[in-house]
DNA sequence: ATCCATCCATAGATATTATCAATAGCTATG
DNA sequence: CATAGCTATTGATAATATCTATGGATGGAT
């Protein structure tokens, strides 16, 4: 497979002629035939159909179309990106699936606003899948947790939580600054079902003899905090979830916590990775310091 | 530039030595060394620093990686993809930015999960650079509204919705079956600032004299169902937003709707896309049938 | 200091091949 | 049947990817 061939074929697919792509290409028709024939040989299949007057993609080159696309591009994009002194205009992100989304989004979308031209793509997975695409070079940069194994990865800690108990401020817990796990035994609860610390937390109350009462489950952390804050039940959640009509305290025999920050390469640092590091080390994590007015509720 | 010219770069970059990259791609030394040297006079720039016993990327070296990487990757996945009998394994979907997020998000996760191998990437963005993105092949399939130019592309429309208003089950509203604009004036409202019929909705309302006084302003679904539900407001909403606890009714002197559906290339239709068509089509849109428990609630 | 091992660059030769011009073969159309 | 429009084949040629052999540089070992 060579990139000569792949723009041949490109050229064929959108002429829908080997002798105008020729043309497109700058080189005789037979060195498209020949090229063609070459591309065919190596893949074991026919790519075009040639019925008389009318050539159309086979099967098989629908299939080659996408890949031969997003090869043809990336040349490009290296061309213009390595050579020049043009900035990084691309970052694949990968993003650890059990991590708080609300405010990684706000991160990522801050990161977005500030540099208008870069192109952010996010993958999102487990941490060990996250691990493999930094390897692979899938992903520039991940979102997730400190890796156990040393592998040539950097990471820089970003975000530290702790559960607390969300309750409205209207709520009678509000005044106090420490909640006896106790206390909460048969209280209306939420359920937030994808927190991976969940079942930590369960099994905490639980060691505790302390039995909630679930009101709602719900894998959404905005519906969680509208319910609450609506004061539907009680709900355990990360520190750094809030929102006005909510307060977080801490719950006396309740610690856990988890953290959260940066992964990449060592040797493929580069100025791109360098900023967003940099960006969100000093994007704020607390809601008063978020720039992002869009998650903001108004009056 | 060249394909083995990335596979040396690349192995060179894995191996971070000449020498032993040579060995792993099974030529001498020397090819290695005129490769790179062709790839960096190509590129106008040098991409490693040679010192003493040591060579390391340079920036440009930084910059070309995951091109290469992408690159290289492209090939061996078009290599295994197009001649055998396997099933396509990689869905890039572009997704409108405006459009209901919830349940096109319960369709590609119901899609996911019925066909495990998938890869699914999306990229999200406005219905015009959807279509430059299909022209361009950067997404197989998008969900978005009818193209008015023809172009080439096919439409399948799936899914239709009216804006209705959405109070909670315990509204005395709840009983009538048609609201009369007139009786919303002075009515608690949420606004749900990412819709992008919302400013057509305010117009409606405002030519009949209406002014709802609006408590909240969100741009997250969940959250305006959530508070809804909870009785702090009633809201505008496309009819397929659902959740228990909350009635949608028509609201007289209002007629307004949208349609989102599939589009793809025609000449690039395969066996991936017309089999997500067919899911998609498939995929009950109202809440009862739909597949995705995660998205229920549950007491 | 000297020698040796390691590593990358250069030179010249060779085998491969991408490309070309010319032409043959095929198929609709008038 | 002739023609136009298209792709495939052929044989020649220029370009080049790769090889072996060798040079030059550097750092560690004796």
């Amino acid at each position: 497979m060579d990139i000569y061939q792949l723009r041949y074929f490109l050229a064929i697919v959108e002429t829908g002629n080997f002798s105008r792509a020729a043309e497109r290409s700058f080189v005789s028709q037979p060195t498209l035939s020949t090229g063609i024939k070459k591309l065919e040989a190596e893949l074991g299949t026919t790519l075009f159909s040639r019925e008389a007057r009318k050539i159309s993609l086979t099967e098989a080159g629908r299939r080659l179309l996408p890949h031969a696309r997003t090869i043809i591009y990336e040349c490009n994009a290296a061309k213009s990106e390595v050579s020049r002194r043009s900035p990084l205009r691309r970052l694949q992100l990968g993003l650890l699936r059990t991590a708080p989304t609300q405010r990684i989004s706000a991160l990522v979308n801050d990161f977005a606003k500030a540099h208008g031209d870069i192109q952010i793509s996010i993958k999102e997975g487990a941490a060990a899948q996250l691990q493999r695409w930094l390897d692979e070079g899938r992903v520039n940069v991940a979102l997730s947790i400190r890796p156990e194994t040393e592998s040539g990865l950097s990471f820089a800690r970003l975000y530290r939580w702790k559960y607390m108990l969300a309750i409205p401020t209207s709520h009678s817990f509000a005044s106090r600054s420490l909640i006896p796990l106790a206390e909460l035994d048969r209280l209306d609860f939420l359920h937030r079902t994808h927190c991976e610390a969940e079942s930590e937390l369960t099994r905490a109350f639980a060691n505790a003899g302390v039995s909630p009462n679930i009101v709602f489950r719900t894998d959404q952390d905005d519906k969680a905090l509208a319910l609450v804050s609506a004061g539907l039940g009680l709900c355990m959640m990360p520190d750094i979830l809030s929102a006005p009509g909510i307060a977080l305290l801490p719950v006396d025999g309740i610690n856990i916590g988890r953290s959260i920050g940066l992964l990449w390469r060592k040797t493929e640092e580069n100025d791109l990775i360098r900023s967003f590091q940099m960006f969100a080390t000093s994007h704020g994590w607390y809601p008063e310091r978020s720039g992002n007015k869009n998650l903001a509720w108004a009056r």
